[in-house]
DNA sequence: TTTTATTTTCAATAATTACTGAAAGTTTTA
DNA sequence: TAAAACTTTCAGTAATTATTGAAAATAAAA
């Protein structure tokens, strides 16, 4: 296969893994571009390989930098600025663990906590109750756990470096 | 807080919050409202409390039960089918990721293995090559992460079990 | 300051996704 | 076997979500 065939059968494949999830397909296509670029890329470079308008590249490369996972970066002589990906795989999983827990949990959590105020008297109100406080405690553990585990997975990556190190 | 209202409110945040996430709006709201039910419901039920249509709550329903989320519940002298929900969320955590898994994780792992057959002549190939291995590195590595997560849970829970039985 | 290059915004539109409702299909009862 | 009760399907439609493109805003150069 070729590197630029490879290269679109990987674009199409992030976009359409990015939109199961709640991402919006372009902005992981523009990642996906940015991913497998070796230069920096403009937004006129962008808007011409995925065949999209200048609005919609804007847009999502702003997006992509509130994630973390895309930077500007000047070439010197060019009024264009041009943008590059995080290439290290393990920032990237780390910063979109972030966002999303900052998005989705959080406020999952702050709504649920409010329902517990329910009144008691009501006798469907106890399994009510019951319910949302075992999904407040599945929620909190696994986002605990996850902590746990990126910091382990962290001190083995940095444990090998150091290995290399000595 | 009245029952009815804490319940609405509930159903709305797990319909948004399903849909955040891959998940269709509809069939997480049919999951909430049957989460939050202690009688198992009919089809009408379902329709009746969600304003949906016969064939929107018949293909959610339906939905819900390819995750394993909900099952058929016959009642005696009633030619109905009724409906209920698993109420153990850690069950429901389970089913979820294991479909989950099954539905996307595998495809991209077999998506990612082809495109490594990418030309390795081509200079930019290199990069690439290593991007989509690091990914699968970093995708096989999460999903042994969340079995970890899985099991560590599950001691947990059967740990305190343990504890009160001592 | 004016011109030019570039980026950003957003109303209109397009694309996608989900829902309805009635007809067809199925199962149960009489 | 026929009628009744209930479930499923799916073409048409509605609702939602994303995209375009041109005008406004901003920044740099002349």
């Amino acid at each position: 296969m070729k590197f630029t065939e490879a290269q679109s059968e990987f674009i199409q494949l992030w976009g359409n893994f990015g939109s199961q999830w709640g991402i919006n397909k372009t902005m992981a296509q523009v990642h996906a571009l940015l991913l497998t670029s070796d230069e920096a890329l403009s937004t006129d470079d962008i808007m011409e390989t995925l065949a999209i308008s200048r609005g919609g590249a804007n847009v999502n490369l702003r997006e992509l930098m509130v994630w973390n996972l895309v930077y500007k970066s000047a070439k010197p002589g060019d009024r264009k600025e041009f943008f590059v990906a995080e290439k290290d795989m393990w920032e990237v999983a780390k910063r979109i663990t972030r966002e999303r827990k900052r998005r989705e949990i959080e406020p999952l959590m702050h709504h649920l906590n409010r329902l517990k105020t329910v009144d008691e008297a009501d006798p469907q109100s106890l399994n009510f109750v019951k319910l949302v406080g075992d999904i407040e405690r599945l929620v909190g553990r696994m986002n605990k756990t996850s902590d746990t585990i990126m910091k382990m997975e962290e001190n083995a990556f940095f444990g090998s470096i150091i290995r290399l190190l000595k």
